[in-house]
DNA sequence: ATGAAAGCGCTAACAC
DNA sequence: GTGTTAGCGCTTTCAT
């Protein structure tokens, strides 16, 4: 390994010279400059950033915990959006997956405060309540598609409400004024924030809420069950013109129902989705619209909020950002 | 933050007798190490890697560098490989993602040497050729789904012959006697070796390769092309019953290339995809038999080469990976 | 079984 | 513009 003071005896300087070069210090003189550059070169210096940190007691590194978000093809875009945003900022991205076992998540947080991160972005697949252990409040921590019971750390999640809203707006704006809603499964964010922009949608437009054209999946397996919920509520005495979906799983399984009605999409059946689960959306026959989640932004979020505690981390508890409606052939 | 000085001081004792506990070195006396963990406890002291770094040259962290995985849903069962092998060693994985560009993989690997990683795994979409930086040679570093021109560095690929073999006989084995291959572009790892898995099965079977089974995709719609190559293929004078498709994405094509034929999958015709892209394979019906890449097992042997150096790396330069099959139900 | 001193590579503080 | 000294938190070496 090359040091500084090899450097600094390659060149016949003083250690603290070539450190001011390292570090683009204007205190140097051109020459001296040129003369230790060409040294550095050279001899194959590298700055050793431990080294550094020890010091400074910044480490340049932040952690990146998920419970199973790299098995999430989908989500995957949080952690490029916060290395992509990271790397601008020369920071790097330390990362660990606990599979969503809260001790190995508590082992997670001490293994990268051990290593002296500068902060935690903790972020789950789905949106949802998150337990955190104690060591998140050591260091700067973020939540990303998830929140703590306390809302005492900022967190960042999908606008659920504006994405249902928008979703049936869309709907709305189609001509259709019967609409049927799949939701998930009762008591989860993405239910209740989803169906409560579709009931505001249906209000700007006076429409009154139907029960009966709202219905919760209660099991996982959201093909089978969208196809079963979007049946019934096609054979409804009145049945919907239109089916908001709140995944695109769900969406899928809709899709069969209409086709085994001998119906057609758009034409006698309109269709929206949630998450732009693209090999779903993009493969099925028509391409499906849906609402896209705003992963990579959440993850771009995430570190900007590390970054600036002052400006975005301590002034909302919680960011909700924009889900984009994403046109396809489904509407 | 909390020292070893301070641990020290509040038990009395010296630094280096509460670093023997930490280390759990044996010569302390029980009274002593009960105190001292005592006052870990009490004072929440972590150890500050980056210090014992320092000494001990050892950063237990490892880069993992890719070129544009995160975008790959399916091929992210690297990192989770690699990530959870690397765990149960005490390390932790630092990320960066050149999306492709070399120079970038340059800034990445210096990034990584910088912070004193102690090897690095590079890793890439699809199974190619790469071009490293000098720099890759620094620290050990091990390839995944890709080769150095001179293989001088160790690799760990997907068994393509293997595979393409495989697949070519479970359908030799469903009893089909001509096979058709809609393979991927000319000249890459993949297209190549998936054919000659295909030749050595039927070489097996005694049945003479014919080109005109065999066709290639030219261009990036691999939907499209494997309909229309699919659909050339089954209007052949002679058509084969079964069909090899070199990814699930033209095996999606070709689904529809048989249903546009009123054909039915298997009874009239089979198909065998490759890569077991979940997404498409487990939502298509009849649901697709196909080969998995071993992206899991790649990420854990990379980590483990990184680990036994002696052991794996040095005795084979390229490691081939069992593609299993994954049987469904289009055979 | 325990401790004192040195030093890993670097930067902060303060000379000159 | 440049150098000296000290010390970050830890482990190593060598005493005791």
């Amino acid at each position: 390994m090359v040091t500084l003071k090899e450097v600094a005896q390659e060149t016949g300087v003083s250690i603290k010279t070539v450190s001011r070069v390292i570090n683009s210090d204007e205190n140097v003189s051109d020459d001296t400059r040129t003369a230790v550059l060409e040294a550095v070169k050279r001899l194959g210096y590298r700055p050793n950033l431990a080294a550094r940190n020890m010091r400074t007691r910044r480490s340049q590194v932040i952690g990146f915990i998920t419970d199973e978000i790299t098995t999430t093809p989908f989500a995957v875009e949080i952690i490029k959006g916060a290395q992509d945003f990271a790397w601008t900022h020369n920071l790097m991205l330390m990362i660990a997956n606990t599979g969503g076992d809260l001790s190995l998540g508590e082992t997670a947080f001490d293994m990268m405060l051990n290593r002296q991160v500068e902060g935690i972005i903790y972020a789950t697949m789905y949106h949802h309540m998150a337990r955190l252990p104690d060591s998140a409040y050591e260091v700067p921590t973020v939540l990303v598609n998830c929140f703590s019971e306390d809302q005492s750390l900022p967190s960042v999640v999908p606008d659920e409400v504006q994405g249902g809203q928008d979703a049936t707006q869309v709907l709305l704006q189609a001509g259709h004024r019967r609409i049927g809603l799949v939701n998930l499964g009762v008591g989860i964010p993405a239910t209740v924030g989803r169906e409560e922009g579709y009931r505001l949608a249906l209000a700007e437009y006076r429409i009154p809420f139907q029960e009966e054209l709202v219905r919760y999946i209660s099991g996982p397996g959201q093909e089978g069950e969208g196809y079963d919920l979007a049946l019934d509520l096609l054979n409804l005495p009145d049945p919907p013109s239109a089916l908001f979906c709140a995944n695109d799983r769900i969406a899928l399984g809709a899709y069969g129902a209409v086709n085994s009605l001998g119906l057609r999409i758009p034409q006698d059946i309109a269709i929206v989705g949630f998450d732009n689960q693209e090999s779903i959306a993009q493969y099925i026959r028509p391409r499906l619209s849906t609402m896209a989640l705003p992963h990579y932004q959440m993850g771009e979020w995430a570190v900007r909020c590390l970054l600036e505690p002052a400006s975005a981390a301590s002034h909302v508890r919680q960011e909700k950002l924009l889900c984009p409606f994403i046109k396809r052939e489904s509407v």
